[in-house]
RNA sequence: GGUACUCUGGCAGAACGGUUAUGCGUGAGCCUGCAAAGCUUAUACAAGGGGGUUCGACUCCCUCGGGUACCUCCA
């Protein structure tokens, strides 16, 4: 998918200790207890709970319709050690048993980031219960401000229904990533903004694909580009250059953002359309066009050297069929490179090709 | 039931209180040996309903309605 890696990946189980060391602060700041149970975080000793979530305490408990646990002071409070014999299960001071489900994400994140960093990510899903106790756990116990923004993102729909397992409508990365391809389901993704939810439909990857394949005819277009005129064309690849960091500046507006990275592409091919663009503002427009495709982890295929002698070859033969009007075999000819993915486009005085991503559900 | 988010033209999706979003789609044209791709151009009553505030509201307030998500130990 061009995702770039984390710096680091950090397993819940290889941080038992740490948990644990984190659970010894909350008691001895008596902010947790041990029952019969579990070790839980007591709720109320943390009174800006429900600040994320912007739910009030007595709302919560007057809501509350599954069944409370007894051994807890306050039916709010949430487990940070639960007791349980059944493996995988670690000894603590308070018994044997495993972690909480918050507790792993305050200490590790307080551990490799430090007790204030700036972003905190998640799905829309998890405000509550989730981060809020993650708040509480780990604003208690370090007593400084834990993430300083929430960056929630939306779920993924399919006809307006989250995808779930339960409900069955899932469609896996993987089926996806084989029919469409990276770009165009970052394409996809991108269309939205990241804190609303997004729908799957085939009709709107399809959409997609038509985009991609613009941004592919314009990379190779530049590329090919060779005519004499110019424009004046670094004052528009600027501004459209700004307009694409503005967007994305605007707590990552990534549809405006797109409509500038298209606009620059409709530029492209526009001036290579009209035979106007020369080498020199071709070259203007493709860096800035690689600049947002990195941005937007976009990426063209890669095509090698032997590929581009092989096509070259191929096209000087179909030139000159085509003059000598042997259609049938010049059609020929075309068939075959289309095999290979790639696409001729016919311009006036001369062919030119372009290498497309194979997408599978392109038939 | 509670809370949050959301409701824009056939579809997707932006925007400061006052100007055409943009893209896809669709129609027409250009280019081409034919295609494909690309380009040009045209196309939308747009604002969930009803009230208000305002000289003016998609944008602010109220209200009603629809949708989605979450509502305590599965991570």
């Amino acid at each position: 998918m061009n995702v770039k890696r984390a710096t680091r990946y950090p397993k819940a189980t290889e941080h038992i200790e740490d948990i644990i060391k984190f659970i010894e602060k909350l008691i001895e700041k008596e902010v947790a207890y041990a029952s019969k149970n579990g070790v839980y975080f007591k709720v109320s000793k943390f009174p800006e709970y429900g600040k994320l979530s912007k739910k009030k305490i007595d709302e919560l408990q007057s809501g509350s319709r599954i069944e409370i646990d007894e051994t807890k002071k306050n039916p709010l409070d949430f487990a940070v050690w639960k007791f349980s014999d059944i493996e995988p299960a670690w000894d603590s001071p308070w018994g044997k048993g495993r972690p909480g489900w918050h507790i792993e994400c305050s200490v590790m994140s307080i551990k490799y980031l430090g007790e204030n960093f700036d972003i905190h990510g998640g799905g829309r899903d998890l405000i509550f219960p989730h981060h809020e106790n993650e708040i509480a756990q780990s604003e208690s116990c370090t007593g400084s401000s834990f993430a300083k923004i929430w960056m929630h993102v939306g779920m993924v729909t399919i006809n307006g229904e989250k995808m779930s397992k339960s409900i069955g409508n899932v469609k896996s990365i993987k089926h996806v990533l084989e029919n469409w391809g990276s770009n165009v389901i970052r394409l996809f993704c991108l269309s939205g903004h990241y804190s609303k939810p997004i729908d799957y439909s085939e009709e709107l990857l399809k959409e997609n694909l038509v985009k991609w394949r613009q941004a592919e005819t314009c990379y190779y277009e530049l590329i090919h580009a060779d005519a004499k005129s110019c424009e004046k064309i670094d004052e528009i690849v600027n501004k459209i250059g700004k307009k694409f960091d503005n967007a994305l500046e605007d707590d990552f507006n990534s549809h405006l953002a797109l409509s500038a990275f298209f606009q620059l592409i409709k530029e492209g091919n526009r001036l290579a359309a009209e035979e106007k663009i020369g080498k020199k503002d071709a070259e203007s427009i493709r860096a800035e066009m690689e600049r947002m495709m990195m941005v937007l982890g976009l990426a063209i295929p890669e095509i090698t050297e032997n590929e581009k002698h092989e096509i070259d070859e191929l096209i000087r033969n179909r030139e000159r069929l085509r003059k000598e009007k042997k259609f049938d075999d010049a059609d020929k000819i075309r068939e075959k490179i289309n095999q290979m993915n790639i696409e001729l486009i016919d311009h006036k005085g001369k062919t030119i090709w372009m290498k497309k991503e194979r997408i599978r559900a392109d038939g």
